[in-house]
DNA sequence: ATAGCGATGTTCT
DNA sequence: GAACATCGCTATA
């Protein structure tokens, strides 16, 4: 058993800062694109009134009951796509939000699919789409898929705060970051 | 620099 | 109908 798939076998709470400083590895459509998570958030289950799990399984968050290590993907506002980490297992729903990163290989791919040369990948639905992440991602593995998970932890200070666009469950510091830097 | 708003799928009231 | 785990354009300062 990974490291990986033991961090992503627990609580969301505990991965979510966990994958910061990680390198998202995405090979989606032959191209390679490289990004460094630098944003997260967590959702927990049932109990969590800011997740899409709670209030039960529906067709669109299915994917957060399947296995630890599963990708759920689902559509924001009708218009871009979010990227998940499933966490805890099968059958208990909570997923880790990667909200934003720094693309440090395949640049020009990302930003064809952008179609802009900056910020890349500061926010969730830009990250997808740098990534070349849509919904046909949804429910699969990001043990065996053109998505994987790379490299070790932030060194460096990780910064808590409240989560973003959340009206429920706001009380709770379950979004987290790196400290910013300069070159970002 | 900041604010407002349109786009638009899925879920909930 | 309304709210949303968003983004990018447009308008005002």
């Amino acid at each position: 058993m990974t490291v990986l798939r033991r961090l992503l076998a627990g609580p969301a709470v505990a991965a979510a800062p966990l994958l910061l400083g990680r390198r998202l590895v995405s090979t989606i459509d032959g191209a390679l694109v490289e990004a460094v998570i630098i944003e997260t958030e967590a959702y927990e289950g049932v109990d969590d009134p800011a997740s899409h799990a709670f209030g039960g399984r529906t067709a669109r968050n299915a994917a957060m009951f399947g296995e630890p290590g599963s990708i759920y993907v689902y559509r924001s506002h009708g218009v871009h796509w979010c990227l998940n980490l499933v966490c805890r297992a099968a059958g208990i729903p909570a997923a880790v939000l990667l909200r934003a990163g720094r693309i440090v290989s395949g640049e020009e791919v990302a930003a064809r699919r952008r179609g802009r040369a900056t910020e890349l990948a500061s926010g969730p639905g830009r990250l997808a789409q740098a990534l070349g992440v849509t919904g046909a991602l949804d429910g699969s593995s990001l043990w065996a898929g053109p998505l994987r998970l790379e490299g070790n932890p932030w060194r460096g200070e990780v910064l808590g705060g409240p989560r973003v666009g959340v009206t429920r469950g706001r009380d709770l510091p379950w979004r987290f970051r790196v400290k910013p830097s300069v070159s970002d």
